[in-house]
DNA sequence: CAGGATCCCGTCGGATACTG
DNA sequence: CAGTATCCGACGGGATCCTG
């Protein structure tokens, strides 16, 4: 994946990086504390291709943040779960939450 | 400004669609608790272009995070501070900074 | 089942020049 | 001084189809 260029290496940049986009929050949620699948995954969040789903996990991965378990049976079985970085993050993802939740109404989409 | 296609409205990616974006964080940042000046903005960002800055600006001030305080004086004197709204959003930038320092060196960015 | 390949388009951000 | 106008390339993300 590529980072945002990071002028005066701002750590809030460099998280960005990480974890904007549309997809990597809501997958980061999406596996929370649970171990689960590929497939299930993408049940969970139907909007989202194959393609970026499967880039979005080799993206996570990469980082650290989550793992990618893979099981050598037939079928095929794909499981991915948060790191301690992942979990580490998820408190973080709350608060900007809690702010979002706080002073934008869920309407603001639509407003502008 | 557009923001990010939100599926089940996640308050994540909402605030994301926000602070995210290269210059956004840096520009709250560099305001700071000051009232600036455009002028001193474009120096203490010097490769942030114009353009850029003016529509950034533009972004913060209709959500709400930024004011805009213009004087009939000439020559032309424009100046910004944070809002109660942007001084809110700070500490949680700060939690995401902390996140980042912690868990990604530097280096990172000429990694991958 | 879990992805890779390919094609495509919109948006973001940069460069440069111009203006009230 | 504080912006706008114009042009442009790069990247993110979607749709569809294919495969070990």
């Amino acid at each position: 994946m590529r980072f945002i260029d990071n002028p005066f290496q701002c750590p809030v940049t460099r998280t960005m990086s990480i974890i904007g986009g549309k997809w990597k929050p809501i997958i980061l949620n999406c596996i929370g504390d649970k171990t689960i699948r590929f497939g299930k995954l993408n049940q969970l969040m139907p909007a989202i291709s194959n393609k970026v789903l499967s880039k979005e996990l080799k993206d996570l991965e990469s980082l650290g943040l989550i793992n990618r378990l893979e099981s050598d049976e037939l079928p095929q079985r794909v499981e991915y779960n948060l790191t301690d970085a992942g979990i580490s993050l998820m408190p973080v993802l709350v608060e900007v939450a809690n702010w979002g939740n706080s002073h934008f109404a869920k309407q603001i989409e639509s407003k502008l």
